[in-house]
DNA sequence: TCTTAAACGAGACGGTACGTCTGGTCTTGAA
DNA sequence: TTCAAGACCAGACGTACCGTCTCGTTTAAGA
């Protein structure tokens, strides 16, 4: 994929076709044959890359995952005031998240090798959470001085529920209807379950 | 060669003390090396077994972590009338589960070999899920005939929201006070967000 | 894991220094512990070597013991005029070469082995007798156009008797004085039985 | 095939049938599979019989075979007073013992297992040489005190020539001419090369 | 007739070698 | 200093066979 076959194009720097190869290969790979029956040589093989050109780059199959799932940019997700629109617009943006087939795939191994290599976790954590986090935070306590939310309702649990509910529905149940669990969750977080 | 040293008491019949000796292993290395550090040499190692008593018994360590973390037996989750209280007792019993550091462990390498064997998947779910399910259903139809639940709530949501928030905040974020996740998670089913 | 704590100092090349190590070790672990009681993995630790550095070279155990064991050239054994001489140094020549500790420890494994892989039947009939073969067939016709053989006389009779001979005395009987059996041998190959 | 199935015909004594089904199922599958292919399991199932059976007779395969393979009487093979009509029974009946396909098949086998296991070595001995052996002295004696035969001629060397040729071309290079063979053989022995 | 003792088929047991695969490191030779 | 290629060691994988053992049944021989 990378160019020629057998040569290379830059010097001693290294080629950012490489890692644009990889990274299409590794999300690629992922739906193809499952984060589990992905292996390094298969990367490299499917990006037409050398092994050691992945190594030089990144440390585990978990990083280079990481980086081909998860855009590098977080994007501006907490904005609005209306707390209703607010709320949808977050669970329905974390449904569309967890719900493209690259990032099913790719979420239960990344979990599972974050219990193992705290770096991972440090990293998701700031790719996927940190910025709204704070964000949030910051809202919630505006739309409780106007008393528009309860004042129990705490950031984490919200991103608790909202992340542990897509990962749960989409990544583990494989649920295919993501507009019936977006709308089912936003339903729920908003008027919680008594009539 | 020295071979067959030592002794079973069993004839042909599988020795239930095998069984019992590499469960015990799988949970006590589960904590010790993590799911992914655990290979089946050293499970059977730690069990003081061979490896074909393994291979003869569960086809893959997945099978093995299920069987080891998961009680046989469902309990008797749904029974209340009182539904803040039974409520709160599915939340308290799904968090407490999910929060025994074993479980903690074994959810997420369980998780990422369930999407490459629809065998795992169904088993993890008639184990955990299936039974609730149907009792939880009919339950909430009753609440729901009674005007104590809002009829838009279903049955697969309530459990979504509840195993992924607990999985989310006890394996992935490993979260340590497991009565403020129930407590936080019980209000906000019961009452949303709204004030 | 910790891992690739050695070097080797060839690039994508095969160390020559792995097959000396590989084929010394096969030759010395030939006398001490027997040919069945030789393992690929036994191999391998003598070495010092990996496995699969083995197996990239050899498909199995009979083949690393037949090129550990036989050298790579074969000797210019025919070549005299005077007959009785010439047939003095094959049959010293045989008895030597079957005499060797590790050739006698070889043989029978590899002729085990051989008869379920013809490969190594081909190997082997090539590396030790091919080329004496061919040779010899000439030789004796020039010895019989001389009238110093009796014209009945075959290269592949004369063959299948002095390697099997020496092979029955020495790597089956386990005959010590060498001398003994090649002088005996000659005598009866030159004179026959009959006063 | 020793019976029923589930059930055996004797108390408390070993049932001869199994013992035949054993051997017979050997001798079927050296020529089927090979020596090194076949297996206890293997055997005792070919057999219709537990392998416990099979290990409360034979100590292993060698064991098993060899008993299959060689009658359990020693033929009366030395006895002519005629010198050339003696070799000559001598060698047409070693080829045509070490020709068949079944002894074909055990011989490389057997001799591969006799290295390691001295036990093996001695009843091999005792089962085709020992009475050939001694009888062949016995006779030696005789003819070389009348002349026909040269003095320099031992037991030993004869027995080595025709054994280890009849291994070699036979069960080694699979010559399938038995009585080019023999008949060249014979002639060597009787009247050596020289012209 | 009843008891004892041994052989039977079946198959689980611990152990170990097999041959394959993956991970992560290193060196080559070209660019 | 990068690159592709690929050899290297370490070690886990799942399979197969080994030789031992126990089970539960069956049956002959001794009491």
């Amino acid at each position: 994929m990378a160019q020629g076959r057998t040569t290379h194009t830059l010097g001693p720097h290294q080629d950012p076709a490489v890692d644009a190869a990889v990274l299409a290969a590794t999300r690629r790979l992922l739906v193809e044959v499952g984060y589990s029956g992905m292996t390094i040589h298969g990367i490299a093989a499917a990006a037409g890359v050398g092994r050691p050109a992945i190594y030089r780059r990144w440390p585990s199959k978990a990083h280079i995952v990481h980086e081909a799932v998860f855009p590098p940019l977080t994007p501006e997700w907490v904005s609005e005031n209306q707390i209703e629109n607010e709320v949808r617009r977050l669970v329905f943006g974390t449904v569309a998240l967890f719900g493209d087939p690259v990032v099913r795939e790719a979420i239960p191994g990344l979990m599972s090798e974050m219990r193992a290599d705290p770096t991972l976790q440090k990293m998701l954590d700031e790719r996927l959470q940190a910025g709204v986090r704070d964000k949030l935070t910051q809202s919630l306590a505006d739309w409780t001085r106007t008393g528009q939310v309860r004042p129990e309702i705490k950031a984490t649990t919200l991103l608790d529920v909202m992340a542990g509910t897509a990962i749960f529905a989409l990544s583990i149940r494989n649920v295919d209807d993501l507009e019936s669990v977006a709308t089912s969750l936003t339903d729920l977080l908003l008027h919680g379950i008594l009539g």
